[in-house]
DNA sequence: GTTGGGACTGTAATCGGTTACACCGCCGAT
DNA sequence: ATCGGCGGTGTAACCGATTACAGTCCCAAC
């Protein structure tokens, strides 16, 4: 900036106000620093920019992990809000533990306006401890108290998959788990119990299955459920990946789904259009999370003062297919 | 930092050496230096040590979009080869032309230390004009003179396909194409082509169908070879998106895959492996493209007197499925 | 008893911008 | 004629770190 200032025969105020369009300039000068500038091709470091306006126009997401399409479509929700907002967005995944998350953490500070954190089983008070007071922060799909959150309604979309089946005229319903720390598996598994309850539905505990939200458990879901004596007519999975792996178990014991067994998932995956017979899942807008919880973000960044924003819970949507015997 | 600095009865340069393990400092002054930085929930402002050490241990990441698995892949790919290094992402996608891609191209300058490109169609001099001379550049999947590039072998991988499918027995052999200008597609064209040339195949232009790599694309190009009087054997898709748009449409033909029609996809997405029949595909190693590329900026970063760092071409690798007649 | 050197610490310049404040001309209003 | 005000510009302080350089102290060696 000082070349360009020297070139144009003015100072690093004047190009400063130049560039940001702030204080008033004559339009002669204006011209020509503009004109010095592109043919110095000056880029304005913003780092520096960063320093002195204490504001970075960036924030952080921290995910537990990139793999499969969930985080890619929350990682495009928040990147598309980001954008919109002229912002940039620094994204970091976490693997392992408590250890890796709290040096992820640090490191993103002073490195962002605001961050938007997944991580299933985040506390309160890790939070607390590395992140300075004052730090806009979002979380994604977990119930921590004194922050903002986004989540879905798990419990409502559980217990409206469980009434569809019903209507259906399925009285023996099981659900593979998800994990079992997991928040929104146990949001899932209260909706389905309540559903059940308030269907007059059969409460057999044998049909709640233990998973962990990967497709090898509901693999093993699938086959132990095949094996049972008094086999349920339907099966609710507290996700896709697990409806995709019991859908293999089922298949290689002979069943045929739906005509044997209807089965349904949760998430709504981009695959479980594509699997055959097509899945009945509960849709999550995932995307539109990501979104809203950048834009909630950056409504504390404009406003530090207003206080902790508002946690929003977003509605799911019943997505019936072929699966489950009702749909297409 | 100065808060620490008083607090601890120090100057800021002595908790700058505790910090970062500069220059000698005595045990106590140390010991007593962590623990008020510590109770003061201290932690060191990037933007600032950015500034000085004008490093600011971050790549840009560049995408065409988000959306689907290859991306997320890439991402994937990236984020893990970039925090292995500890340093951080910063993700960029571009929608719309060349005005949007200069910008995003100018705010990224000064934020990060190195650039991974992926757009398809970029050209040499829109970089060349908007970045600093310097600043290390990979480019994924695309071929620009004078800059680093990671690619995989699309010529030899349709090539390989094609000679798949020959051995099964096919001799009409039909291909639905990319878009026009991609470089990807022509690679993939022009593998056909040769294998078809090679092997002694029919090459009849009726059996080359227009794509542009959508899904839609590839039904309709469905639709069109179906109706064909000559109609071919085995059809290869220039990706996966548009084989299983093609896919849908031989099924709402009557036609039976792999039973009356053998089919090929390239990319091996993750929902290959979940269309029924299961497709048969060219695996992209789209993970470690993201992760070599990464690795070639971060080179260049640490030793940027080494000129252009060289490029790097993956292969890639027939996966056999169902829906060529030949896999499970 | 000097003196040299190493361990330790502080002062101040620096990175590349932004901006409060001071300054200068020039205008119209009183 | 004087003065206030405004457009236009420069000077210098500042953002929060790093680090060259310059001490200061202490101890061993001569």
């Amino acid at each position: 900036m000082r070349d360009v200032a020297r070139q144009a025969g003015v100072s690093v105020a004047t190009v400063s106000r130049v560039l940001n369009d702030s204080g008033p300039v004559g339009q002669d000068t204006r011209a020509r620093i503009l004109e010095t500038a592109g043919a110095l091709r000056y880029v304005r470091n913003g780092t520096a920019r960063s320093l002195t306006m204490s504001t970075t126009e960036t924030v952080g997401v921290l995910l537990p992990n990139l793999y499969g399409d969930f985080y890619s479509e929350v990682i495009r929700g928040v990147e598309g809000a980001v954008r919109a907002r002229r912002y940039h967005t620094l994204l970091s995944s976490v693997h392992d533990g408590l250890d890796e998350l709290t040096a992820a953490l640090r490191t993103l500070v002073g490195r962002v306006d605001g961050l938007v954190v997944m991580s299933p089983d985040i506390e309160a008070e890790v939070l607390e401890a590395n992140l300075p007071p004052g730090l806009p922060v979002v979380l994604l799909g977990a119930e921590v108290a004194g922050h903002a959150t986004v989540t879905i309604d798990n419990e409502a979309g559980a217990a409206a998959m469980v009434e569809h089946l019903a209507r259906q005229g399925h009285r023996r319903i099981a659900h593979i788990r998800g994990g079992a720390g997991n928040a929104d598996a146990q949001a899932r598994l209260a909706g389905y119990r309540r559903a059940v309850a308030e269907g007059g539905l059969d409460a057999d505990p044998d049909l709640v299955i233990a998973g962990d939200f990967t497709e090898a458990a509901g693999y093993a879901a699938g086959q132990a459920l095949a094996a049972l004596d008094a086999r349920p007519t339907a099966v609710f999975a507290a996700n896709d990946a697990m409806a995709i792996g019991a859908l293999r178990a089922f298949r290689e014991a002979g069943l045929d789904v739906p005509a044997d067994l209807a089965l349904a998932g949760f998430d709504d995956i981009l695959v479980a259009r594509y699997v055959t017979p097509a899945l009945t899942s509960v849709h999550v807008p995932i995307h539109e999370m990501g979104a809203r919880a950048v834009e909630a973000v950056l409504a504390a960044v404009a406003t530090p003062e207003a206080g902790a924003p508002a946690s929003v819970t977003l509605p799911t949507r019943l997505v019936v297919r072929a699966s489950c015997g009702a749909g297409g």
